[in-house]
RNA sequence: UGACCUAUGGUGUAAUGGCAGCACAGCAGAUUUUGGUUCUGUUAGUCUAGGUUCGAGUCCUGGUAGGUCAA
């Protein structure tokens, strides 16, 4: 019998996984993972961590299969929290939960439960796996979820075929409805409980006071960049995917001063809240932030210039291929659907392979392409690669 | 110094002498396993002292503050 260690995590989504995972004739082994203590900054004053244990342990019970708890606190500070402090601070957004799917669930956590004797790991990720024969070679496609209102494909866009290998995701056939009902037919004490939200393992925060534990507050200009700056003179032709990619960049001198910001690092391209600016017709809205001079550049209204581009560039050392036999050589260029956000409807591309890095041009401009932030090009439902937007 | 103009939530603005409204910001909730977005709800105001009037944000007088022009 395979031996399968799924990471229990007190909510609904893992308990299912575990049931399935059990009616599928597999040995089930319950982890918990803890890999956060730290509240400063938490939204919600009760303690959200002894809680998950609990449920993870009255669905062990009620499954009745072994319960392990594994302390990866150290780990996820160096491998997740860091980078994030990091990332911040150069004035990049990262996406820490794609990072914990990479180094902790299935890294640490992987590491983990073969120490326990695992054949594979399972999470309560909407995705799916399917194994295809290429050359030869087993090779593990890397599937969107049934349900296309909770596809998680995208948090797990940094996963190599290794580590795809190992996992098994239980619930990536079924909706989130299904799910809950089987839980609650099953009785599990996870059936109701809500969606965990915020930053995983370290929940809802007030990302501003969380990121103050490091990075220090400072004072600088919020400068309001006016329409009339772009002209269609300066605009990048259509076929210059180079200049489409670029970032734009801000000069104070282009706009005007309308307020100030406590540290432009806390703030990301596309954000409306926070700027503490009112008095506008319409909406500002974060349209470029530079830590250097520390300025957060802002644009009004919804269809603001600033906050749409054509296309981004993820350089050579930032591409990853789920599925590296279908890696582009350089030069080469294929017709693909991308996603820039979770849960962002997949948007028409093109993706041209050149030897700096990969360039994506979109079919339709997209609103808060953001520095630091990963970009995932799918072949219809199938995750072939990601990478960090430059 | 003289003349003129203006003064309404935190900000920008509405209101024939008749229930002070809108937008933005803020706050709260919903949505969302990143940041962000979006949706819903909500707090908060007539510069000041008098006067006219049944009734004043609105009309009159003084004060205060700001602005424009003149010198």
């Amino acid at each position: 019998m395979q031996r399968v260690v799924v990471g229990l995590s007190g909510g609904v989504d893992s308990s299912v996984a575990a049931y399935l995972l059990k009616q599928q004739g597999f040995e089930v082994v319950a982890l918990f993972m803890k890999n956060w203590h730290d509240k400063t900054g938490l939204l919600k004053a009760e303690c959200p961590f002894d809680e998950d244990v609990d449920f993870a342990k009255m669905v062990a019970r009620k499954l009745e299969m072994p319960f392990h708890i594994v302390d990866l606190s150290e780990q996820y500070r160096k491998r997740v929290v860091d980078y994030m402090f990091s990332e911040y601070q150069q004035g990049r957004t990262p996406n820490p939960d794609v990072l914990c799917n990479r180094e902790i669930k299935f890294d640490e956590f992987l590491k983990a439960a073969l120490a326990l004797g695992a054949d594979f790991v399972a999470t309560g990720h909407y995705c799916r796996k399917e194994v295809i024969n290429v050359n030869g070679d087993e090779t593990y496609r890397l599937l969107a979820g049934v349900d296309p209102n909770k596809d998680q494909s995208y948090f797990l866009c940094q996963l190599s075929q290794q580590q795809l290998a190992k996992a098994l995701f239980p619930v990536g056939g079924l909706l989130k409805p299904e799910v809950r009902e089987i839980a609650s037919l099953l009785g599990l004490a996870t059936a109701e409980r809500k969606d965990s939200q915020g930053i995983c393992f370290v929940g809802k925060v007030d990302l501003p006071v969380f990121l103050q534990q490091k990075l220090a507050a400072k004072k600088g200009s919020i400068i309001e960049i006016p329409t009339s700056r772009y002209s269609t003179l300066n605009a990048p032709a259509e076929g210059d995917f180079k200049a489409l990619s670029a970032p734009v960049k801000y000069k104070p001198t282009d706009g005007k001063i309308v307020g100030t910001h406590n540290g432009a690092h806390f703030f990301t391209i596309g954000q409306r809240k926070g700027l503490n600016v009112g008095g506008t017709p319409e909406p500002l809205f974060v349209i470029d932030t530079d830590v250097e001079s520390n300025v957060v550049y802002v644009g009004q209204g919804q269809e603001h210039p600033g906050l749409f581009r054509k296309g981004l560039l993820v350089p050579t050392d930032q591409i990853h291929w789920v599925r590296p036999d279908l890696q582009l050589e350089n030069g080469q260029t294929i017709e693909l659907l991308v996603r820039i956000r979770y849960r962002q409807p997949l948007q028409a591309a093109t993706l041209i392979m050149k030897t700096e890095g990969l360039y994506i041009l979109f079919a339709e401009p997209q609103r808060g392409i953001t520095p630091g932030q990963f970009a995932a090009w799918y072949a219809n439902d199938e995750l072939i690669g990601s990478g960090v937007i430059l």
